[in-house]
DNA sequence: CGATATCTTGAGGAATCTCAATACTAGTGG
DNA sequence: CCACTAGTATTGAGATTCCTCAAGATATCG
């Protein structure tokens, strides 16, 4: 739960693009996606690649938001601290979501890797520029902005009034539609985060999160062959425990 | 807590737009401040104004998203159930409020008026179009929705890793800030919403807000002359009871 | 002024948290 | 190759906060 900062540099190994934008994996899923080969050439000028090691930051709450970035593989943390260190993370970022939203002068949110992981670093004013200059880029900027707001509704709803086993239920059934939409297998779900990670996502304490996954092992829902990797063995039981219907899953999953 | 659904018809007693946006009171904290005198006339072309009774329905969640809304006075609550009743509040909206986002086909919340409340209705598909038209519109809308997820994260923090006590101190210092935001006094606070509305949007019982807003006025941190005003007597034994120092306070007063 | 809603207060219970011990995993060096 | 260490996860026991259920007080409205 605390900070225990690790002290990276905000942006290590910085360089130039290797490969380019057009082989880009995950440019249909990105806000790339939004611009033509040539408009995104004038994106990839801009654009500079940053490899983060595990646990690294990539910027801090109340930093100058100098960047916008694009995560192009691993997974990305965002979270915000009390005082006293109490820790809320709101918010996992995946291979082709795009991270600096909201829109301000300075982070309102911490943002660091939780596993190796790769991002399109974008610096924020002459990315605004580019807004000025491509509306469509700016149409796809607002509806990446919805669909984070209401993922932030849900996630409102799953703190304020989910059970902890609804909300760990919820959480695995969250990560396996993500994957689906990636393309990737839904069944077989590798949990980069640690349980500490999971319980400040979910407001519990690691300890209420390792025993409620236990009862889903014991129920029989879902097997964890080891701590970074669930399998879901009945789809339907997790709704239940996640007191959800499979049009609930569906309905997010399309993203409206 | 339950739906308790008044069966309102959606949109009640829609009227032709009686005083003109020129002279609206709430135009300078709303997106339409992003219109010149003769782009805001196109706007108020495709305005309706509406009136709401306490408690009347603006738009379920479901429902075909065929309008956006302005909130120009009165409060209006913003809500999702899940299947047995348990609700959550995500947000309340006030005189100046942007009400629609995230933009979807369908609204993902149904929104529902706390007191007697008016409102500033768009078709969508022509709000759309003027997005077109006018960038400076659609920059507002991305600043709205910036705003609105920056305050989704504060919440989500409040939800997952906040006290009751937190909470609370923490929702009368923010009313507090709109207030003064709004140009109005700042101390004394009208709570046009009912226990039930609090609780639901801070996570708790109708039982536990009393109990804490009790133990505030014990404490002469504010007063409380009646069950829907409350009297901030100590600002800063307020944010201590909060968790906060006035930089937080502030910082989310001025929106970054 | 009575009827109904809402709010407050009280007592007991339940879910989650805290603190502590044990188990597991991965990496290190002998 | 195997102990050793450090970090992480699991399991257990007890404490605490908040919730549930119930009664009483206050406010609202016809």
């Amino acid at each position: 739960m605390p900070p225990k900062g690790p002290l990276a540099s905000a942006v290590p190994h910085p360089m130039k693009l290797a490969t380019g934008c057009a082989a880009c994996a995950v440019r249909d899923m990105s806000v790339c996606s939004a611009l033509s080969a040539q408009e995104l050439e004038r994106l990839e000028a801009i654009t500079t690649r940053v490899e983060m090691e595990p646990q690294f930051t990539v910027f801090y709450e109340g930093d100058a938001a100098k960047y916008l970035f694009n995560v192009t593989s691993g997974v990305v943390k965002v979270y915000k601290l009390l005082a006293d260190g109490r820790r809320q993370i709101t918010g996992f970022f995946f291979p082709g979501d795009f991270l600096g939203l909201a829109l301000y002068d300075h982070y309102t949110y911490t943002a660091e890797a939780v596993d190796k992981a790769t991002l399109c670093r974008f610096p924020r004013r002459q990315f605004e520029h580019l807004l000025d200059e491509f509306p469509k880029l700016e149409k796809r900027l607002l509806q990446t902005a919805s669909n984070e707001l209401a993922a932030a509704q849900d996630q409102m709803l799953l703190l304020g009034r989910k059970t902890a086993q609804e909300r760990i239920a919820t959480f695995l059934l969250s990560l396996s539609d993500r994957a689906t939409r990636r393309g990737q297998r839904t069944n077989v779900l590798k949990l980069p985060m640690s349980r500490s990670d999971i319980g400040d996502y979910l407001g519990l304490t690691i300890e209420t999160v390792s025993r409620h996954l236990t009862r889903l092992k014991k129920s029989g829902a879902v097997d964890l062959p080891n701590a970074q990797e669930i399998r879901i063995l009945h789809r339907p039981a997790l709704l239940e425990f996640a007191g959800l219907s499979e049009e609930d899953t569906l309905a997010t999953a399309a993203g409206f």
